[in-house]
DNA sequence: TAGATTGTTAATCGATTAACAATC
DNA sequence: TAGATTGTTAATCGATTAACAATC
């Protein structure tokens, strides 16, 4: 398969966000792919995996470069390594995990992070007791040295699992420390520079919006009055 | 402070998606003013804390209703019932959650899920060493009672915290069984039936979501050429 | 009254979809 | 060639924003 030659270069920008959100859904998909050996995939197959419309695939692929072939469909492995190419994850990002209750183990645990382009590089906690256990490779280290931890890990990204009462001072010790990428997974608005980026991943909200739903199957809205 | 009588019915579907998930974030910020005796709140405040703009607030209110007092702002008590009927959680929903292993558990015993309109009323997993276990008020049973489980419980949502390997087959039986909305933190897109909601959690897209912009802050995305 | 804040409109923006020419 | 599938356009749809009259 022959494939065109890109002519320049793409302003990162100009991936809009909606974009951005269904790359990493394409790239679980094509690695699969990639480990069962096959070559090629329509856009109709991932548009299938990903729960979108093909359209959407070709659109979205086509922010990348022209990388299908027109009657035949796209190269596995070509498009892969586009894709981890356009997410930026040729090198493992290094993550610091704040917060080693269950949740914090349960993600330092998750062995999918190095397929994926992360490393956890440290975990940190505020328990006396929890400080100093081993998690897999890592030893615990204590919240009070936060900045030096972040400095000589290395890490870029930091995902916050403490209780939201201390949500807000982590993430600001965080940001103090450099850290411009947040995973948060307190149930609480943090407040941050306009060039820190917030992930939140919130369960409740998740459920809420199922029960939204599901209470709509049955009835009609009840609006307010006093 | 007077509300004008509500004069009818609103259907389910008039309220926008965007909307509904911006619901639960008011809902929490909404809970903690109630905690702390606040009466009155302006959309200028409850913008601040859900990191949207005042605007959006107001017109996503609107949907629920004319709740507000001009010159004044909203009654806090009033929207939060107002908000909690809307998104259904004036009684608690039923949850199942397959798959014990250390996100299992660290869901089965997060706190939040009474206050927000939940209750795990049962645990499943395939593992005859976690099978039998107690975690909190809930012994572990096998997922191969499933079927019998989500009937005698009556869950009516079911969260799948399985490996990625076992997620769809759970999911076929849980949708077999009844349920109809569907939490997965397992990284594969589940294929179901049409009138079945399934919301996605996943990690690793949140942290290549960041990854793609902590790249941008620096490089442009090169084109992909053979 | 004067100041504040809602509810709503109109304008803008961005995302999705349908359709099809290009082309393998 | 005939069938298949991309890349792209134009139309549609939905969400956001700005602005301000209504009104407390």
């Amino acid at each position: 398969m022959t494939l065109r030659v890109a002519t320049g270069r793409r302003r990162a920008g100009d991936i809009p966000d909606a974009t951005v959100g269904r790359l990493p859904v394409y790239h679980r998909f094509l690695t699969v792919l990639a480990e069962r050996q096959v070559d090629i995939v329509s856009s109709e197959e991932i548009a299938a995996a990903a729960g979108v419309t093909s359209a959407s695939v070709r659109k979205d692929l086509a922010h990348l470069g022209s990388n299908g072939a027109r009657g035949i469909g796209y190269d596995v492995r070509h498009l892969l390594g586009c894709i981890t190419r356009a997410l930026g994850l040729v090198d493992e990002w290094p993550v610091v995990i704040v917060g080693v209750g269950r949740l914090g183990q349960a993600l330092a645990s998750y062995a999918g992070f190095g397929t994926r382009g992360f490393r956890i590089v440290a975990l940190l906690d505020c328990d006396p007791e929890c400080v100093g256990t081993r998690n897999g490779d890592l030893t615990v280290e204590s919240v009070r040295d936060l900045e030096s931890v972040v400095r000589s890990s290395g890490a870029v990204i930091g995902v916050i699992t403490t209780p939201a009462s201390s949500a807000q001072g982590v993430c600001d010790r965080l940001v103090a420390a450099g850290i411009r990428s947040i995973v948060n997974f307190a149930p609480i608005t943090l407040s941050v520079p306009s060039d820190v980026e917030v992930r939140m991943v919130d369960l409740a909200v998740e459920l809420q919006i199922l029960a939204f739903h599901e209470q709509r199957r049955a009835v009609a809205i009840p609006e307010c009055s006093a």
